[in-house]
DNA sequence: GGTCCGCTGCTTGTCAGTGC
DNA sequence: GCACTGACAAGCAGCGGACC
């Protein structure tokens, strides 16, 4: 790879010339500037980024967790804030925490070594012990952002979508389209899942409905999985009119098992899911979704992560409330 | 074996020098 | 005095060699 040296010694000038003409710093005269922007075009010559790194202090380098980077919601959240921080000049490592919260913790440590000024944490995962332990020890000095998450640190922001209210509007809107018998199907245990179900529970204590019985965990997140639930909650609670699931993904296998079944959505069986992913669009009929805005709150992440490298500004929460989307299965 | 020092990598900003 | 150019220090982390 060609150094400034390397082309100042062919051009024969100073390194610091050469600097000035790729930097378009004035004070070169303007037939060296020439015969030095021809040597930078003949051999490609592009800075080095940690070089120039020790020198401005800044590596215009972010990082970016995702728990898995196979989830969908979360890598298109990574996706719009990796875009959103190359326009302003960011470069993105984005990389897969894992389940476990001390590969978390590792995952924080690594991503620290690399010298980032600034991290985003996707996903409501991201607000254990071992994520607090490690944001104290290895991020202290840099911004940090929770997307769908928060915790009470100097350094910290957080974009919390607002699934407990979002979640009482579906059954609000249940309810009100007379289903007695909500049932709710959720994934794994998670925050974000945590908030969902307190949303349910109390509505359903609000229609005098016991909600315990109601409540449906599949072992993973898969349509199959969805389909499988389903077909067992219909079968043990055959009175139920009414499902509401965590996520898109496992309501698109409620769908087809609720057809499969020869359910008539929604005059017999009203659905919906949360998170309005593509796999409510491609169900058959169309999936009633809750739209959690994950595009609007990765912008904001992405834009607070921003403020906080940029002018110091940290430790904000932002609230942001879900709304409907009705399909064809409400 | 542990500690210290100097060097390497590359770029940038500043100050000093040169020539007209 | 001004335009232009060169020399050099600084920034950080890691490595190797010298020394105790």
């Amino acid at each position: 790879m060609m150094t400034i040296y390397d082309i100042a010694r062919e051009a024969g000038v100073a390194a610091s010339t050469v600097s000035r003409v790729v930097n378009g710093k004035p004070g070169v005269k303007e037939e060296t500037r020439r015969r030095i922007l021809a040597l930078l075009e003949k051999y490609h010559y592009s800075p080095d980024v940690a070089a120039r790194g020790l020198v401005k202090q800044s590596t215009r380098m972010v990082g970016i967790l995702i728990e898995d980077i196979r989830v969908s919601h979360h890598i298109e959240s990574a996706f719009v804030i990796e875009q959103e921080l190359t326009k302003r000049g960011y470069c993105s490592i984005i990389m897969g925490a894992g389940a476990e919260e001390e590969k978390k913790l590792e995952s924080i440590r690594l991503v620290e070594q690399r010298r980032v000024e600034g991290v985003a944490l996707i996903g409501s995962m991201f607000s254990g012990e071992a994520v607090q332990r490690g944001i104290e020890s290895y991020l202290s000095g840099i911004p940090v952002v929770l997307v769908n998450a928060y915790m009470e640190l100097p350094n910290v922001s957080g974009v919390v979508i607002d699934e407990e209210k979002g979640v009482e509007s579906c059954m609000e809107l249940l309810h009100g389209r007379g289903r007695k018998r909500i049932a709710f199907v959720t994934d794994q245990e998670t925050p974000s899942n945590r908030r969902k179900l307190e949303g349910y529970r109390r509505k359903c204590r609000e229609y005098g409905l016991n909600p315990e019985p109601l409540i449906y965990r599949v072992g993973e997140r898969s349509v199959e999985e969805g389909r499988r639930m389903t077909e067992r909650l219909l079968t043990e609670h055959p009175e139920t009119d009414g499902i509401l699931y965590s996520i898109d993904l496992i309501a698109a296998g409620g769908v087809r098992a609720a057809v499969d079944k020869g359910y008539k959505l929604p005059e017999k069986l009203a659905l919906m899911g949360i998170d309005n992913s593509i796999y409510g669009e491609m169900c058959n009929p169309k999936l009633s979704t809750l739209d959690n805005r994950r595009y609007d709150s990765s912008v904001i992440a992405a834009e607070l992560l921003r403020l906080g490298m940029e002018e110091g500004i940290r430790s904000q929460r932002r609230l942001l409330p879900c709304r409907i989307l009705e399909r064809e299965t409400t």
